[in-house]
This record gives C-alpha cells, sequence and structure tokens, in this order.
DNA sequence: ATCATCTAGGTGCAAGATGCACTTAGATGA
DNA sequence: TCATCTAAGTGCATCTTGCACCTAGATGAT
C-alpha cells in the first residue's frame, strides 16, 4: 500500500533516524582519547550504541578528510607491522574546540527532543482522558 | 582561519545540529491535535523549541506534500473567511501509527544520544583526573 | 607460485534533503 | 492603485549519504 513514486521529501521510504553528521563528534571523541586510523575507527563506532544503521566506510573516510581541511585533525601515513599503510589522525587543538561546539549543539538537539516528548505525551494524556466520550471525530 | 574551500562533507561550515526529517514528527503531532494548513502549521511549530534555525516554508510545504503522497495525510482546499484559500491537511489512521513510529524511533535517537554524553563525560573525568601529570602529549 | 582473504583507504554516482531566492495570487487597508 | 499580509508553491544549487566498485599490501592455504 505504501506505493512511493517520486523523488520528493520521503521518497526512500521508512522513518530512518538520522542526526545529521553524528558520526563527526563520534569520531572527534574517539581522537581526542588518541590518535588512530580510519578502520580502527570505524570498529569502535559500534560503542556509540547505533547498533543498526551501522556506518558505512566511505562515509567514516569521507569525515576524516574533511575534518583535515577544517584543520581540526591532522594525519600521517604509518607503516604498521602488518597489513597495508594507514593514515593515522590525530585530534588538533582547533579539533578539540571543536568537539566542545558538537557538544553544546547536541545538548540544544537533546533538549529539542525532550520538548517534542513532552509534547506529546502532554497531547496523548488529554486524547486519552477524552477516550469513550469524544471519540468520534477522530480516525 | 576556517578557510573552508570545496564541496566535500562539513563543506557549509559550523556543526548545525540536525535531525534529518525532524520537522516531519512535529507536524504529524501538530496535525494529530486537529487538522490545519501549512502556515499555519509553520507558526505552530516554534511549540517544539528550535527558536534558532527556524523553518523554512518550503520545507514545510515538501514534507506535507510528500505525507499525502505516503497517504499519512488527507488535504482539502479550503476558502477561509479572509485571504487565499488554504490547503486543510487532516492525519489518516496510516499517518497516526506512522507518528508512532517516529516517537520509538526518537527515542532510539535519544538513547544513542545519552550514549554518546555517557561516552563523553566518561572519558573527561578521566582526561581531568590526569591533568597536570600527563598533560604532555596531548595538545 | 597463485589464489582467496583480510586489512586499509579510497572513488563515482545517484538519490535524497534543504536553504535561499523567487513567483503567483487573493484579500485588505492606506 | 499600491503596498502588505496571507498562503502555497517552484527552481536551483549544494550538501549528505548509501551502494557499488576499485586499488593494493600482507597473510595463509593449496
Amino acid at each position: 500500500m505504501p506505493r512511493r513514486g517520486g523523488r520528493g521529501y520521503g521518497a526512500q521510504g521508512g522513518c530512518r533516524r538520522r542526526i545529521g553528521r553524528f558520526l563527526e563528534p563520534c569520531l572527534l571523541l574517539l581522537l581526542h582519547a588518541g590518535e588512530s586510523h580510519g578502520y580502527e575507527l570505524l570498529e569502535n563506532l559500534d560503542r556509540f550504541g547505533f547498533s543498526k544503521n551501522p556506518a558505512d566506510s566511505s562515509t567514516i573516510y569521507r569525515i576524516l578528510r574533511s575534518l583535515e581541511e577544517r584543520g581540526f585533525v591532522t594525519s600521517m601515513w604509518a607503516e604498521g607491522d602488518s597489513g597495508p599503510a594507514r593514515r593515522v589522525y590525530t585530534l588538533t587543538e582547533r579539533g578539540n574546540f571543536y568537539l566542545e561546539t558538537w557538544v553544546m549543539d547536541l545538548e540544544e538537539t537533546d533538549r529539542i527532543l525532550h520538548s517534542f516528548f513532552h509534547e506529546y505525551h502532554k497531547h496523548m494524556e488529554v486524547h486519552h482522558a477524552n477516550d469513550g466520550e469524544t471519540d468520534k471525530g477522530k480516525e
């Protein structure tokens, strides 16, 4: 029954949870704990609980490059004792500040989210209180 | 100093807070309270606390159209007693279910967000506990 | 030796989401 | 008649993302 044809808003179906660029602060936090490379960071991301919708490696590598272009991390090639060479990223001081602004930003997101839940539950209470009396006219 | 040139990930600057399609559940909730039209919904959105980054009207109208294409709302033209005609939207039963799934989805988002804060504060505690001793090698 | 597999880091492309500027058009009052 | 408010859009450029695919060193099995 969905029969979603076009290519506008919502065309890809589902109601996918997504905080835009949420991977970015996660990577910054991991790098705050110490330098690392893309592949390793990718594996450590599951610490943040998005088991469904696991991150795509291409996204990770692109975010790391973007962080470097903006001066939030630096990178160097490093030969490991096994496997191919790795590009090892290190958080800069600017990157550290950037992480701080991300945290404040996410706290704001959290507040907004809770104002939604508040509105939702407030409304649902009223809605349920009216059940059995004014049930007509809805649904 | 930012000097962000290209057009890759993060090229637009800032660390914009954004929950993808967060407007959608807000509109659904407003419509759950009763039928309404785009312009009115736009004005009622500030109830959800995103005073900065207020919603763009084009986005609202596009979301409403998309909701209709997916069968979550229906619309009718209505002549008001003043001003131009309005397209009045009504939540369907399917839209009601969709709102429920959105709420569960946002609760998951909330959990992920808090697992980030948890990691952050846990890490920062250790980091600060080491201050003055192992302060070298970082920054 | 050569083949599959794991590690590591990418690129290309299409689709989706979004902000900004702009348009249309009825109603209202100066 | 002209500006303004209400209402609903469209067009375009840009950003973001998922998927498929590619390169290439290292390692172990046959």
